[in-house]
RNA sequence: GGUCCGUUCGUCUAGGGGUUAGGACGUAUCCCUUUCACGGAUAAAACACGGGUUCGAUUCCCGUACGGACUACCA
């Protein structure tokens, strides 16, 4: 019998959700997706020292931004809940006396202090791996070497405490990876990971399995940095008699820097300057601001596209993909094994294309926001032109106007190698004729009647058109290069047009 | 240091015992054109190294090198 596919994300609420966990988010849902299971999101608050507030509202509100809303999470219960781990304190406590009982975990006593000496006694030794183990422990203090009285004294007036497994002495530990195969580890380089803290918290290991399994995840799909600890997790679930029902797992590579070396990180972002943060975040301990990807001006599909490829392909050469054919495309066994290294360009391109992919319309909502944020204004109409000439050159939709401000604002001084190159005596007397011609003309001037006067213009003095072409774009937008200027022409319109030129005739001079 | 994972153009990657090793971003050149951009075309650019196995290895195996993750009462 096939059971429901449900597979969860499970992020802490440390701070701003970083890149590869909204990488990870997205797989864990494409992989829902398609196989007609459920999404979960499960925060793991569980360290109480590193609770960032907002970082949870942070975490869905850049999921919903990117359309990958989780079906069940502490905003959405389901079933299963309560979807955050502090909330679900009372229960781990009975699962580890549970491993207790059965003789797979044991209460340790020991200080901090006694286990930083016990590292360094351990050093001091020369021992490879100072680390609370199979030989370790029987030189601490826990409920393996103190009397079973002291044990029961100690736990009844309260000593702080925490439950440790007892990790097994000679076993080779196996797990199936989806993306790596079999990974095999002995459990003597394993250690006795403590899973009940003493203020009464599991840690990671312990709540993770516990309310995996509780919550009926079929597949474990998470970053790479878990999977030296994958191994401690099959155990606990074999120790809890439920690895008949442990999920599938899946390890995926690493985000790494642009230039090499180690994990992506804020660093980066503050290196390189690009995000690596969906969105902007301020923290409120730190202060610290990081910028995002959606204020930078990145599209929601575009960024999610491109964060696909991040790892995956589709096998075939296709690369623009929605949502729903990423959906549709996606498989585990199409996740690459090796690190990705992060690449700014790829996602500019990414963005090219769907801010091309928009009409007119819906682009100049943002054209029109950016103009009246300068304190002026503009028609939906002459927006949506603006928009149609200017699109195939912008990267962020702020591009449309902080590219094409001329349209709407007349150029106060000119572009100096332009000028000294181009504007010379044929180039006034055609646009002398050209003002004129404007002047007399009664209706309003369209692309293509501003060229054919334009034409004319140049013909009347026997001056080839575009041999004065750049003079033009001098005179009329301040500077050697833009759009279509005939369009640009049509959006000024007559008048602005015949004023910019006389601007110019008044302010340009021929340098020889 | 130990354990684990990885290694195809600068980057993301396809491929897989016999291929001109394919695509995309970026770069360069050309075409289009009133400029720039878009678009189109072309080019340069990769199987980390050493041993096996094999008629043949980039592909399979083993080493080495390099890179990375982990090595907390953090997740």
């Amino acid at each position: 019998m096939n059971k429901e596919v449900r597979v969860r994300f499970a992020p802490s609420p440390t701070g701003a959700l970083h890149i590869g966990g909204v990488r990870t988010a997205l797989y864990n849902f494409l992989f829902a997706r398609k196989m007609g299971g459920k999404f979960l999101l499960r925060i793991e608050d569980t360290d109480q020292t590193r609770f960032v507030s907002g970082a949870e509202a942070y975490i869905k509100d850049a999921l919903e931004w990117l359309n990958i809303s989780p079906d069940e999470s502490p905003w959405s219960p389901g079933n299963c809940g309560p979807y955050r781990q502090s909330e679900r304190k009372p229960m781990y406590m009975q699962y580890a006396l549970d491993l207790v009982e059965k003789g797979h975990a044991y209460y340790a006593f020991d200080t901090s202090e006694e286990l930083d000496a016990m590292r360094e006694r351990l050093t001091a030794a020369r021992v490879v791996s100072p680390q609370y183990n199979t030989i370790t422990r029987t030189q601490m203090k826990n409920s393996l070497t103190l009397p079973e009285d002291e044990v029961k004294a100690r736990l009844a007036s309260g000593d702080p405490y925490v439950i440790r497994i007892k990790i097994p002495r000679k076993e080779e530990v196996r797990l199936n990876d989806m993306i790596r195969g079999w990974v095999m580890v002995h459990s003597n380089t394993l250690d006795d990971k403590v899973l009940m803290k003493s203020d009464g918290m599991p840690t990671y290991h312990l709540a993770n399995i516990v309310d995996d399994h509780l919550m009926g995840i079929t597949h474990v799909i998470r970053g790479e940095e878990w999977l030296p600890s994958a191994p401690l997790h099959v155990l606990l679930y074999r120790y809890f008699g439920w690895e008949d029902s442990m999920p599938q797992f899946a390890h995926l590579p690493l985000l790494l820097k642009p230039d090499g070396n180690g994990k992506l990180s804020k660093r980066d972002a503050d290196k390189h300057g690009f995000p690596v943060f969906p969105m902007d975040w301020a923290d409120p301990n730190s202060g610290d601001k990081a910028i995002g990807f959606k204020e930078a001006g990145y599209l929601p599909d575009a960024f999610l596209n491109f964060l696909a490829f991040l790892g995956w392909n589709p096998g075939d050469h296709r690369e623009l993909f929605t949502l729903d054919e990423l959906v549709d495309a996606f498989s585990v066994e199409r996740i690459g094994k090796s690190g990705t290294k992060f690449d700014i360009n790829k996602a500019k391109w990414f963005n090219e294309q769907y801010l091309r992919s928009k009409t007119d319309q819906e682009l100049s909502r943002y054209l029109i926001a950016d103009v009246e944020k300068d304190g002026l204004s503009v028609s939906e109409d002459k927006a949506a032109k603006i928009v149609a000439i200017m699109k195939e050159r912008a990267t962020f939709p702020a591009d449309l106007w902080k590219e094409g401000k001329f349209m709407l604002i007349a150029p106060q001084k000119f572009d100096e190698a332009v000028a000294s190159k181009k504007w010379n005596q044929e180039a006034i007397t055609v646009l002398s004729t050209y003002k004129e011609k404007l002047a007399n003309l009664n209706e309003s001037i369209t692309a293509e009647s501003a060229k054919a006067l334009l034409e004319e213009s140049a013909a009347v003095h026997d001056i080839k058109f575009g041999k004065v072409m750049q003079a033009v774009r001098l005179a009329v937008t301040g500077v050697g290069a833009g759009p279509d200027l005939m369009a640009v022409f049509e959006i000024i319109g007559k008048e602005e047009l015949i004023s910019r030129i006389s601007y110019a005739l008044d302010t340009l001079q021929i340098q020889s």
